[in-house]
DNA sequence: CCGTCGCCTTGACCTTCCTCAAGGCGGCCT
DNA sequence: AGGCCGCCTTGAGGAAGGTCAAGGCGACGG
């Protein structure tokens, strides 16, 4: 998978992903794999170098929910004050660089550094935000169809679209079942909006069909 | 109504709210009056003296999300880049102080001006993911549940807390209906978990069964 | 003091999504 | 190659919440 730079994502600057090369510690993490935890403390950023990963939060009784996905040139570990309100694992065998935020507070000097970080949390917001709106007012149907449209986005010029993630993922993204994930993606097909080949990978056959059907 | 410093809260911190005092306009709404306008350029930066004010998203076909409450004290305008991603509005008659963001980078040598907003925005963040949690995988019971306490924990001491806004803007909050945020009121009441007093009035009876109800 | 208007509550019914259960499909290991 | 296992799909039935409709309650103005 390619490092490319694409400004409108949530894609570390070269700045950054400069700095963490250099600095950076490289770790492996295998699939499921726990990278940090709910409520530990949060001295440590990481960016995606290979691999995805994926932010819960877990109710008492086992309900969770996923918070986002990331994927390579992403920044893991910002969303948190002291501690962090999310855990994070990896979604597939993934290669992470990481770095203590002291060591980059040490660059504050250097501007750039700070601006960069400043603007990943700010689509971090502005991605929750979204967020928001698909799980208070969507419909089952267009949750998961704006899903997939923002995986398509994502390489909107690739042919066939990766899913990184499973069923029960998208469903805890979305605030759906996985039965009910797995009905919609069957329903979307049918309209030929979507084409699956294996069920971690499709094409989208009517992009103006999804885009209505995403809201 | 005061605008006590509570750190652990959306407040701006004192740094923000000498330097908007100094610098800020001190502008008037009326309520349901709009304050900025989804997709309108974000230059400006809102203090809540007096009042309440919410921030709002549209889906083409009308549905709404709440994004956000803000009392006085709370910083309006930080969750966004160039454009605003919600519309905000006055919840009651409102007063706030309004500053350009540029003149606030004007104090950016001045470090505790610029860790202020950035702390806040940082705030603005756990926040939405809280709420995602909630839109997420929370029965209507525990949404009504969690948001009463919010308001709760907020003043905690006082004996009874006020509900600034109608049951619209809570259900379009939680991902409800209005009925349905009745309903669940009405439900909460039988169980003596909290009163009404009027239908913008209340006081927590059983706060330990309020809190297992919020999950 | 009475009437009106907006907002809130309640009830009956219906839709959407969840739950539970069974079966299919593909990957992987031996 | 065969079999096992995990994940996905499909179906039937049920529950939570939405929709539609009627009525209550309180604020405000005449």
């Amino acid at each position: 998978m390619t490092l490319a730079y694409a400004p409108d994502r949530q894609h570390a600057t070269p700045a950054i992903a400069d700095v963490m090369t250099r600095l950076g510690l490289k770790m492996n993490f295998a699939k499921d794999e726990e990278i940090f935890c709910q409520d530990e403390e949060a001295d440590l950023i990481y960016l995606v170098v290979s691999g995805a990963v994926r932010t819960t939060r877990l109710l008492s009784d086992g309900r969770r929910q996923v918070g986002a996905f990331y994927y390579p040139g992403d920044l893991v570990g910002l969303e948190t004050g002291a501690l962090h309100r999310f855990s994070a694992e990896a979604l597939s065998d993934a290669v992470l660089l990481v770095v203590k935020r002291s060591s980059l507070q040490a660059f504050a000097g250097d501007g750039e550094v700070d601006r960069a970080i400043w603007e990943a949390t700010r689509r971090e917001l502005e991605r929750a935000q979204e967020h928001l709106l698909v799980l208070g007012r969507k419909t089952a149907c267009e949750k998961v169809a704006s899903f997939l449209m923002d995986l398509a986005e994502r390489d909107a010029q690739a042919e066939a679209i990766a899913l990184p993630m499973g069923r029960q993922d998208m469903a805890d993204y979305l605030g759906l079942t996985i039965e009910t994930v797995s009905r919609m993606l069957t329903q979307l097909q049918g309209a030929s909006v979507v084409e699956f080949d294996g069920c971690r990978r499709f094409r989208v056959k009517r992009w103006d069909a999804l885009e209505r059907l995403a809201e």
